[in-house]
DNA sequence: GCGATGAACGAACGGTCGTGCTATTAGTGT
DNA sequence: ACACTAATAGCACGACCGTTCGTTCATCGC
C-alpha cells in the first residue's frame, strides 16, 4: 500500500513514481490487455517521457510482472482481506464470494476483474507473465478451497465433499458474472451469481447436528447476509 | 461448411484461399489473440504474400469479423448440431453441455474456447467487432435457456425456474472448466465442470410425476449418460 | 487468338512498438 | 555552495504493424 522505502527509511521519489506507473498500468491494462498496454501510451497518460517511465522498469516484461504484481495487491486488499473479515467457516467462505462478485460489480479494476482479462491474454502464452499470473490464481483458489475445508471442519459444510470442486463451482459463478457484465453490460449477472452461490452453499450445507444421520437433507438456513 | 460458389456453381479460386486463409486465423487467433494475429504473420505461415492475403479481406477489421464468423460456424457444427442430435428436452440440455466441454477438452481451437478467449479480448474494446461477438455469444446463452424451456415443458425440469438462471450457471461451470484447463492445464477441471453440471440439472429436475406435490424434492436419476 | 477480370505478388509508405545511448535535471550529504 | 547520485528527458535505432500502389499472371467469355 505505502510507497516503497529504503533501508534509512526514506521515500525515494523513483518508488513514488513507481506506483503511479503502476496504478495507470493496472488500470489500463484490465481493459486494453497487457500486451495492448504500451509504454508510448502510457507515458503519454501520465504525462512523462517514455524513456523515463522504460527506465523504471527496464524492459516491457518487467513492467508487465509488476502490473499483475500490483493488481495482486489490490486484489488481496480488497476481496481477500475484505473477505477475511468475517467470522471463519460458513460466513468467511460467503464473505469472500460476495468480496469478489462485488469487487467485479464495482470495477474496481475499469475492465472488470484483471485477472480474468490476464489469464485469457497469457494462458497460451508462456513465459514468466504468464507463470506469474497462474501463481496468483492459484493462491486464489487455494484459499477458496481452505475456506471450504475450515467450514468443514467447523460443522458448517458436510464434510464429505471435495474442497477444490466446491471451490472450483463457485468461483465458477464469479466468472461467469464478469463475463456476462464485461461483454453484455449486464448487472444482472452478479444477482444470479449470489443466487447461485447461496443456493450452492445451501445444498453443502451440514444438517443440524443430530443423532447419526447422512447428510444428504437440506437445511433451511440462508448462507449469506 | 463447403467453399462457397458463385451463380453459375463454378468454385471460385478466391473462396478456396479464404476458407484456408480463415481456418489458420482461427487457430492463431484462439491461440494468439484477435488483435495479436497479424497479417503478416497469417501470410507466412500460409507461404503468401501480405499483401494478396490483406486484399481477400479489405482490412484487419473484416479479416477479424470474419474469423469470429468461421469460429462460430464450426462452434456450431462442433457443439450446436451435436448436442441438438439428442433427444429433446433434459437429455438434449445435458448434451449440449457436454458437448462444448468435448469441445473445450478436445481443443477443436489450439487455444481453447475460441469465444471465451475473443470475449475478454474484446469486451473493453468497443466496435463492431465486439459486436459480433457479443451476438454469437447470446445466440448460445439464448439456446441454452431455450433447452432448459424445453426441459421444462417436457416435464424434465422444474416448472418455476428461470431458465436463464440456470443457463447462466451452467454455461459458467463450462467457461470455469476452460479457464483453469488453460491457465494451469489442468484436466480434471472438466470432470469437475460436468460432475457439477449433473448435479446441478439433478437438482433442477422435476418429480417423478405423482399426484399434486411441490417440486422440491430430488429424483435419483443422472442427467446424463 | 484476344481482351477483360480477378487473384496474388513485391516494394514501399507512415506510424508505432520496445529498446538503447547520452544529456540534463533534481535531490541529498557534507 | 558544492559534488555526487538517482531520476528523468531527448533522441535515434531497428523491427514490425496495417495499408496502398502498381504489376504480373492465370483464367475464361468471345
Amino acid at each position: 500500500m505505502e510507497p516503497a522505502r529504503k533501508v534509512d527509511g526514506r521515500v525515494e521519489r523513483g518508488d513514488r513514481t513507481r506506483q503511479q506507473i503502476l496504478d495507470a498500468a493496472v488500470d489500463i491494462a484490465s481493459v486494453e490487455g497487457l500486451e495492448g498496454l504500451s509504454i508510448g501510451r502510457l507515458a503519454l497518460k501520465l504525462e512523462m517521457s517514455k524513456s523515463g517511465l522504460f527506465a523504471a522498469f527496464g524492459s516491457k516484461q518487467d513492467l508487465q510482472l509488476a502490473t499483475v504484481d500490483h493488481a495482486a495487491e489490490i486484489f488481496v486488499e480488497k476481496v481477500v482481506l475484505r473477505g477475511m473479515a468475517a467470522p471463519r467457516g460458513l460466513p468467511r467462505l460467503w464473505s469472500l464470494c460476495d468480496s469478489k462478485l462485488e469487487y467485479m460489480q464495482r470495477e474496481v479494476f475499469r475492465g472488470g476483474c484483471f485477472f480474468a482479462a490476464a489469464s485469457a491474454e497469457f494462458d497460451g502464452r508462456p513465459g514468466p507473465v504468464r507463470e506469474r499470473i497462474a501463481a496468483h490464481m492459484k493462491a486464489w483458489v487455494e484459499l477458496l478451497a481452505g475456506a471450504v475445508q475450515r467450514a468443514q471442519k467447523e460443522g458448517h459444510l458436510q464434510a464429505d465433499l471435495e474442497p477444490a470442486q466446491l471451490a472450483f463451482e463457485i468461483d465458477s459463478l464469479a466468472q461467469g458474472a464478469n463475463w456476462a457484465y464485461q461483454l453484455f453490460g449486464d448487472p444482472t449477472a452478479f444477482d444470479r451469481a449470489r443466487r447461485a452461490t447461496k443456493a450452492r452453499l445451501d445444498a453443502a450445507s451440514a444438517p443440524p447436528r443430530r443423532s447419526g444421520q447422512r447428510a444428504d437433507r437440506r437445511k433451511p438456513a440462508a448462507a449469506g447476509d
